[in-house]
DNA sequence: GAGTGGTCTAGACCACCTG
DNA sequence: AGGTGGTCTAGACCACTCG
C-alpha cells in the first residue's frame, strides 16, 4: 500500500494583492497557483490540502471563492474530494481499454498500480424492468445482481453493478467472483467474453454510489455501460461502472469500418 | 434549423416551505422539481429557463443556492449554459462511435440531427513540441493545423483541432475540408483512415475553446484525442476534440483480445 | 439602458470526521 | 470536543447581452 506522505503545505504568496481590476479573476489566479504547486512536485499525488478555511485565509479570500477554485480543479481532474474529509491531489488516471477483457486487478498491476476489489452485495433477484431491458430477457427472469467497489491504492475509484443471466451460470454465487467475474466464467463455466458493446458518458454521483466511493454527492463521474457476449454470441451479462472521473481515461485502438463514411 | 420554442416557464410551487430541517437539502429539492418538469415534457429540449434571480425567487432561495442546483444539473447533463446568456434544457446527446470513420455531418444526419461545421483557422505551421510528439515527427516539421467548430441545431458542441502531416497532403488547404477532412483525403489523395488510436477523458473548458463553444469558462467537457493511421499503417494526422459533455456519448462495439486476460 | 450572468464578500448553522 | 466540509443567507459590483 502506498501511504499519503505528510508534506507540509507551503504558505501562499500571491505576488500582489490580486484585487479584481479589469479581467483578473480571483479563483483562476488561485487555480494557477495550486496547479503550479502540483506540477512543481511540491504537492505529490494523494496529498491532502489544508482546510478550506486556512486556504481561504492564505489566499485572502472567502470560503465560497476558495471552493469555486477547488471545484474547478476537481472538474479538471487535478484535485479530488473525499466527502467531509477534504481535498486531495489527483494521481495519474488509470488507462482503461474496453476492448480488452476487463480484469481490474491485472489492469492496475500492468500500470504499476495497486488495485483490489470489495464485494458490496451479491444476490439472485428477479429482473427489474431496467435490468430486463439490458439483458433482453422478460421481466422477473432470474438474474444475479452483484455490486462491487474497486480500489486503487486504498482509494475507491469505481462502483460496479453487474446483472448476469442466472440460467447461464448455475450456482455462480458459490464461487469467489469478487476479484474477477471473467475468471470464474472461464474456469467453472468455460465461458469467455468475445464481444462487448459499450457506452461512455459523463454524469455525477449520488446516493449509495457516492457513499461507497466516499464522494461528495454531485461529484463528476464517468459512466461506462457494457453489454457482453460470449464466444457463441450469446448475451451473458451487463455492467454499469461509475468511475470517479479523475481516476480513469478510456484508451483503445479501433479498426475503422469503411461503410460508415457514407451519408 | 430547429428553433427554440418559446414556452412559458411554469410557476414553481414547492409543496411546503422547504426549510432545511434534518437532512432535506434545498438544492436537491430544487433539482428534483426541475427534472420533473423536464421529464414531464413541460420544458422541451433547448428551452431557455427564466433568469437566475426569478428562479431563486420562485424557489424562495438565494442566487447562490439556485446556482448550486443549476450547476449540478449541468454536471448531470440535464441543463447546459451559454456564457452570459442563461440556462437551457439539454437535448439528447449525439452517439459517437470512434470505430467508425469520423464524419460529423452524416453521423448527425443518421441520428436525425442537423449538423454543420465552421472553420476557425487553417494554417501551415511548424510543429510545436506537443504536435511533434503526437505526430511522431521532429520538431519544426511542416504540418497543417486546422481548427473547427461543429454545431448541432445551431448550438456549438465540439471544438476540433487537427494536426496533419503536411508531407502526405500537398496543397491540402486548397480544398474544402471544413465539412469533412476524410472526404478530401479520399477524393484527392486516395488516403483513407484504417486504424485509430483514441483516448477519452473528462476536463473542462477555458479560453478560446470555451469562447467558441459559447461555454462559461470551467464548464465540464469530454476530451477525445485521436491518432489516425491510413491503409498502409502510416500515421497521417491526429485530432483533439473538446465536446460539451452533455452533447455526446461514446458508443462502440469491440471484439475482445483474449490475451489481455492474464495477469 | 435594463436586466442578466459571473464573480465576490462576510457572515452563519449543522452533521460529521478525527484526534 | 474541536474543527472540518456541506450548505445556506443576503447582500454587492461588473461586464456583457439584448431589446
Amino acid at each position: 500500500m502506498i501511504s499519503i506522505p505528510l508534506i507540509k503545505w507551503p504558505v501562499y504568496k500571491l505576488g500582489q494583492n490580486d484585487f479584481i481590476k479589469g479581467k483578473t479573476v480571483q479563483y483562476l489566479k488561485i487555480k494557477e497557483t495550486i496547479v503550479e504547486q502540483i506540477d512543481s512536485g511540491l504537492l505529490p499525488a494523494r496529498q491532502k490540502l489544508p482546510s478550506e478555511r486556512k486556504l481561504a485565509e492564505a489566499f485572502s479570500t472567502t470560503r465560497v471563492t476558495m471552493r469555486a477554485a477547488l471545484s474547478s480543479l476537481e472538474a479538471e481532474a487535478r484535485l479530488y474530494r473525499e466527502d467531509r474529509r477534504g481535498w486531495f491531489v489527483c494521481p495519474e488516471p488509470l488507462r482503461y481499454d474496453p476492448s480488452s477483457t476487463f480484469n481490474f486487478m491485472s489492469m492496475a498491476n500492468n500500470q504499476g498500480r495497486a488495485g483490489f476489489s470489495k464485494l458490496i452485495e451479491a444476490r439472485k433477484v428477479l429482473a427489474t424492468k431496467q435490468a430486463a431491458a439490458l439483458l433482453q430477457v422478460p421481466m422477473l427472469t432470474d438474474i444475479y445482481h452483484i455490486k462491487r467497489v474497486r480500489f486503487l491504492e486504498d482509494r475507491p475509484v469505481v462502483y460496479v453493478s453487474n446483472f448476469i443471466k442466472a440460467a447461464h451460470f448455475p450456482d455462480l454465487l458459490d464461487h469467489d467472483f469478487t476479484p474477477s467475474l471473467t475468471d470464474v466464467y472461464l474456469k467453472y463455466y468455460a465461458v469467455r467474453y468475445q464481444t462487448t458493446h459499450y457506452r461512455v458518458s459523463t454524469t455525477c454521483l449520488f446516493g449509495e454510489i457516492a457513499q461507497v466511493l466516499r464522494a461528495t454527492p454531485g461529484s463528476p463521474a464517468m459512466l461506462v455501460e457494457r453489454i457482453n457476449y460470449d464466444q457463441n454470441g450469446l448475451l451473458i451479462d451487463c455492467d454499469l461502472e461509475y468511475w470517479r472521473h479523475d481516476a480513469i481515461c478510456i484508451e483503445s485502438t479501433a479498426q475503422l469500418n469503411a461503410e460508415s463514411t457514407l451519408g
